[in-house]
DNA sequence: ACACTATATGAAATCGATTTCAAGATCAAT
DNA sequence: ATTGATCTTGAAATCGATTTCATATAGTGT
């Protein structure tokens, strides 16, 4: 309620020392008592739309995900939380669905509520980050990588895991391996997809030909319901494949699901997954999961955002973070 | 990066004609129509720092959350999100830890932010609003109630959840039935435990008695590891129970985690749980659930809040929304 | 004592919208 | 033709902070 003349008519000072004092520019140790005890008299809050107005500038940062029920993204939003409450700033949490209208009406937002800085996951690459850009506004992509617009970067080695991921299975005397994958349009669905590859290729016997196929080989949403159905189509091939690797968690969640369903479960088929199950005390038997250090992707973003918030200008970045290959057994009463 | 002031040099018009155009005030047809080319030729966006702290008040709603990796949240959040977006607001996501002190800088945030609205699932019961009621934002609580303020709420009703969790075991033949709840000071937990008390004393047995004894109470966390934890403490107990009522989701994780760890699995053990449990499709065995509709929470709320900001005023109203109880039966392939 | 720099302070401009106020234009009714 | 009501419009004030600019004061070196 109090604004910033009140305090300076109570604190017998004008209103630009009141801000200095805030500010931590050069005011006498005596006004400045009588500044802070007419604020705190008051209670007296900066008003922030002003400060944002006046700076162009106000200590809040975007964070752009596509599914808030992912606790992938869940996770990273609290990496980003934690550095971003060391700074001082809070974070506004935009949801987009996956969707690049809403995408873009959030950093419509953004760029018009002076945000400090943006970190994003993008649902696409067809976004335009120029008016941000321009404006001198810090942006990170997280996650999924932006092409061609000059933009920091926190990925997780996506090729790699899948050749891991799909490793493993092999190492597990898997022939047949179908792979379920994210949206086409997805970059990192499809860097998962080369990882299996790579690694399927390599096996010794002519069974690499048969993973190859189309057939083998299924694009989902990267939900739940994507994996489960994926998963099914896959069952009921003629030819169906004795191991898959499901290129991210909740899909994990749906073909495991689906795989319970049919009876089949691990070992019957064999499973890994690229990305840590939620609560995966559950899962029923031995499947192998990618670690991915979601929390520490999202502080890394962070970090690399107040970097260029405080001034750090050069060319964009790009940080690469390893996965983490472990078996999850099984724990359950089933016994396996 | 346009102003409104260059939109209106371009179309030959004032600023304040300008501004009407984009607030759907009386403007000649002939006009608007230059304002919106003009506008559209410069990208013109109005900018929302200059809009808040002129219009006092911001198309903003802040949603003050514990813990946003309980899904039953991140549900919650959906629901706000979905309300909102239609209306056109954006919202601001605060996770809290259960902290009030971070609960309260946020309050502070939201008030000197000039936000429209809060929604807030409290930490606790010492919260102070009076600073924003006096300013005039709207204010409505989900979840857990604000008592003595005049504040709108949105809850369940953990009594009756509570008792019908509890009754559930009781028609499953068990006789020794402990609970495990949150933490004290937060009034779902107190109230679920009423449930629980009031199920247990129906018992026509005399193990009601025993039910009642400080050791078949555990106030644990609403986490994981306390619900994890506090079941160990009840196996280890003499006369351990025969059954136990789990007062949220992520501690009937904890619980069931804890028992396959043992071996005891239900139904060794009988197990309810208040709140949906995260991926359920994973439970190896049959447990009661008492489902909450999270995400009808979130959007009841906010429907609720946006009432107020369009002028609603009249006493506090308390919205109670029902369970609904249903078992979760195995599916996984230990066939029970 | 003198010139010169560094520090402390306030008055006033500024950020970019909304909103009040007053005036001009339009139109209907008498 | 006159009155009055309604609709359009622009000039200017306003929201509450920050920041520039000018001035006053204190401090330093010779």
């Amino acid at each position: 309620m109090a604004t910033i003349y009140e305090v300076a008519t109570r604190a017998g000072v004008s209103p630009a020392t009141v801000s200095r004092v805030f500010n931590g520019v050069n005011v006498s140790q005596e006004k400045t008592e009588r500044v802070l005890r007419a604020a705190s008299d008051l209670e007296f809050t900066p008003n922030r739309a002003a400060r944002a107005l006046r700076a162009q500038r106000s200590e809040v940062i975007a964070l752009i995900i596509p599914d808030i029920e992912n606790p992938f993204f869940t996770a990273l939003a609290r990496g980003v939380g934690d550095i971003a409450e060391s700074e001082g700033y809070s974070v506004v949490l935009c949801n987009t669905d996956g969707d690049p209208r809403k995408e873009a009406k959030f950093l419509d937002i953004a760029y018009s509520d002076n945000v400090a800085g943006v970190i994003i996951a993008a649902s696409g690459d067809s976004t335009d980050f120029s008016a941000l850009v321009r404006k001198g506004r810090s942006i990170v992509a997280v996650d999924r990588e932006i092409i061609g617009q000059n933009i920091d970067a926190v990925l997780v080695n996506n090729r790699a895991g899948g050749e891991a991921a799909t490793r493993a299975l092999v190492d597990q005397g898997a022939n047949r391996i179908a792979c379920i994958t994210g949206p086409r349009h997805v970059e990192t669905a499809q860097q998962r997809v080369e990882g299996w590859q790579s690694a399927v290729k390599s096996l010794t016997n002519d069974f690499g030909d048969v993973c190859t196929s189309a057939d083998y080989l299924r694009y989902a949403d990267y939900r739940v319901a994507g994996g489960y159905e994926a998963m099914l189509g896959l069952l009921a091939l003629p030819d169906p494949p004795d191991a898959v690797f499901v290129a991210n968690n909740l899909m994990g969640v749906g073909v495991l699901t689906a795989l319970a369903e049919v009876g089949k479960t691990p070992p019957d088929i064999l499973v890994s997954v690229f990305g840590d199950l939620p609560f995966a005390e559950f899962i029923p038997t031995a499947i192998t999961v990618i670690h991915v250090p979601a929390r520490q992707l999202g502080s890394t973003a962070a970090k690399m955002l107040f970097e260029r918030i405080h001034g750090y200008s050069a060319p964009a970045r790009t940080a690469i973070l390893d996965h983490n290959p472990r078996t999850v057994r099984a724990i359950a009463a089933n016994g396996s």
